[in-house]
DNA sequence: GGCTTTCGCTACGGCTCGTAGCGTAACTCC
DNA sequence: GGAGTTACGCTACGAGCCGTAGCGAAAGCC
């Protein structure tokens, strides 16, 4: 999540040691934390290179040495946050997605991911680069969330154990895109709160279909 | 979607008719294209007010006049591309969604919603009005296709009619989260395509849940 | 001590923003 | 036809941010 741009990659000598002045790890830690702190007061849009150097108590030449511009910083600010989530075991299927939504959901309902997630991945749809440091730095870790769960609840004998890899795969996929883009829609576009009500009624719909949210008499 | 920040509502005349020069309904017109144009050029980002009036042909001031900012030029100007969204009638309710997916998700993959939506929904985290505009010029549009496929569906009688009319709306909400949601994710995040083998496995998924997803032997 | 890299600082050209001020054009009401 | 009102194009401007260059000093390796 560090360690970016490096004017030449490690060629001369061994791996690990290099020469010079190394980085200071605690600017890092100054930077990263004075980004969440401008994003949470000034959201992304008017959040500036210089004044989280100011924040920081750091160089804006600093700033640039380590991150291309405003987006890769943000993404790897907002990072450590979606390291904090993991998929609780609460004995069934049902409640362990109940669970996840909610703290997903929770995430995303603080000012600095609400405001942060959305417009990096807008800036991503022109920049491949972006998208990749996205995908590892955040979404990845993610559906690693989707595969514990669905393996929890094939061992429980809530999910069939799929034969072929590439269908087992496709699914995990899929599940994860309905499950991340149905909360996210929800809070950022439809605006409207995740209570465990509706984490409960999408619960239902995901793992019964749309045919059951409403029982026939 | 258009007539926006007049100085004073209509007061003095009746409500049709005002005094002065006219706004310039070619001008409108004009704008919007051009900042569509600039939309697949340039990105979200690289767009400029002052290089949407040089398309456009017209003063930078006007443009002003008319929008607040980018944000909102740009809500008006990617509007219009959702309006061509119909439901089509393929007489059952899983080809109704599957068509419906793959159109949603061919015109998020078109480059000028691509780069705007998630753009102008990230801005309006923090803008509420700019929230508003999206809702009634966008969302709300979208979410009337969902009604109407259900109402369908329930004439055919594959969907359950709701007695609760609070619940009907809880569901047709959750739906089109769920729906909406998972395009935009799969096609803006994952930054994979819908095809019509995905859509497929989504419509399954949300008729018939994830136990049905790989049927059991 | 030599070498290399990072750091803080200052300064800069370039771009975009959003507005003000002007004279002119278009339209309505009397 | 004139008076009143609003929109338009144009120019100019201060302000802010961007991203970089150039410097001397600091902090590590050989």
């Amino acid at each position: 999540m560090v360690a970016v741009m490096r004017s030449h990659p490690d060629l001369p000598t061994e791996p690990n040691a290099r020469i010079g002045r190394p980085r200071s790890a605690e600017a890092d830690r100054a930077i990263l934390a004075a980004t969440r702190a401008a994003l949470v007061e000034l959201g992304w849009s008017k959040l500036t290179m210089g004044d989280v150097a100011t924040r920081a108590g750091v160089a804006k030449t600093t700033l640039y040495r380590r991150w291309a511009g405003k987006s890769e910083l943000v993404v790897d600010a907002v990072a450590v946050l979606f390291d904090e989530l993991e998929l609780p075991d609460l004995g069934s299927l049902v409640a362990d997605v109940e669970a996840m939504v909610l703290r997903f959901a929770a995430l995303l309902e603080r000012p600095e991911t609400r405001t942060a997630m959305m417009a990096v991945v807008a800036e991503a749809t022109r920049d491949e680069a972006l998208r990749k440091r996205i995908r590892v730095a955040i979404v990845d870790r993610q559906k690693v969330l989707v595969l514990q769960g669905r393996a929890r609840a094939q061992a429980r004998g809530e999910l069939p154990y799929e034969r072929d890899p590439v269908t087992a795969a496709h699914n995990a996929d899929l599940i994860f895109d309905v499950i991340a883009g149905a909360v996210v829609h929800r809070t950022l576009v439809s605006a409207e709160p995740v209570d465990p009500a509706w984490a409960r009624r999408f619960t239902r719909l995901l793992l019964h279909g749309a045919s059951a949210v409403t029982p026939r008499p």
